[in-house]
RNA sequence: CGCGGGGUGGAGCAGCUUGGUAGCUCGUCGGGCUCAUAACCCGAAGGUCGUAUGGUUCAAAUCCUGCCCCCGCAA
């Protein structure tokens, strides 16, 4: 089967290595532009540099509707998988495939239709989450459902090894469908549009904790923004980073902090947080411990 | 040349503006005390202060310069 792959991040890196490796051609691999980086570093999109690494072809389009037509046509692929793309792919295109579009997708639609469905199931306290691999359609995360698995979460999942346990699901679920086309044996089912949700796209102030944060909603937005954006509080307008964090005993105001067992503890609204993991601005992630030995005012301080 | 923060014994920090015997907290090791809560007391080891053949100076962790590395912002 002639496959065109289309992905960007990370997260599709499974699936394209499985499709790879289950002896099926991929004859390109179409992904964005390579982008700005950080500190101005230009940086490929990690797809890019996997397809690479596997001898395939690649292209990169910062518009896929405007500029790709073409190129998909000369292709002429049997199927074409998406994986977190990142683009809106035209229904022309969607329909120059013989057997169509499929998407890998991160949470079990129709949750939490769109960008960051793995976060969203964190910030929710959901325990099971998974993968649903559906026709790619126009509107966003809508299409027919070809099978779907289930992962459970567990408490120390954050949002970075929820990532790879549900890209690694993805992938072999990526696979397990193709073989479902080749045989003839898929079957697609609507989903339940009355059921949908939908998750944003994730913003930096998203990962603030204030005094007036709930402690739940604080520990799922330390699990949910790491490994980024991060959940952060402001100490006198400057930025602390929490990491690995637990459920706590409340022994003070909220927006105030104690130590116990070398954890630092924040207390808020209806209870309160150890935090393990800290990172002050420009510092590397430490332990609370270590950071409590040269920052001891910060048990004197209130957050914002 | 996008912006900013940082590199000081094993860890986290101070000192740098106003150059002049390297400091604090923790850890480690030895000893003592002792059954709690990161225990306490005494003592010790451990640093050419990121790096340069650097520059200035009687004297540089501190001022100036080049380079390396780390972190964040912005994209």
């Amino acid at each position: 089967m002639r496959i065109v792959f289309l992905g960007t991040p990370d997260f599709a890196i499974p699936s394209l290595r499985a499709i790879a490796a289950s002896g099926h051609e991929i004859v390109a691999v179409i992904t964005q532009p390579d982008k700005p980086g950080n500190r101005r570093v230009m940086t490929p999109p990690p797809v890019k540099v996997e397809a690479e690494r596997l001898g395939l072809p690649v292209y990169q389009f910062s518009s896929i509707r405007k500029e790709g037509v073409d190129t998909v046509r000369i292709l002429a692929p049997d199927l074409m998988v998406t994986a977190a793309f990142g683009q809106i792919i035209s229904q022309e295109i969607l329909d120059i495939p013989k057997y169509g579009t499929l998407n890998v997708h991160g949470s079990l639609l129709p949750k939490y239709r769109g960008s960051s469905p793995i976060q969203q199931c964190l910030l929710e306290g959901d325990s099971v989450t998974g993968v649903t691999i559906m026709r790619t359609a126009l509107a966003v995360d809508s299409g027919d459902i070809v099978l779907m698995k289930e992962l459970p979460i567990t408490a120390d999942d954050t949002a970075g090894t929820l990532f790879d346990k549900i890209s690694e699901l993805g992938a072999t679920a990526i696979v397990e469908a193709i073989e479902m086309l080749e045989k003839g044996t898929v079957a697609y089912t609507p989903q339940d549009h009355s059921q949908a949700t939908f998750c944003k796209m994730i913003s930096k102030s998203d990962a603030l904790i204030t005094k007036d944060t709930d402690a739940t909603i604080a520990l799922r937005k330390v699990r949910a923004y790491d490994p980024w954006p991060v959940a952060y509080v402001l100490l006198s307008g400057e930025r602390l980073r929490l990491y690995k964090s637990a459920a706590a005993e409340r022994r003070g105001a909220a927006g105030t902090f104690y130590t116990e067992n070398g954890l630092l503890c924040l207390n808020l609204v209806d209870g309160a947080i150890a935090v393990a993991e800290v990172q002050a601005e420009g510092r590397k992630v430490m332990s609370a411990r270590d950071y409590l030995v040269g920052h001891k005012e910060i048990l004197e301080k209130t957050i914002e």
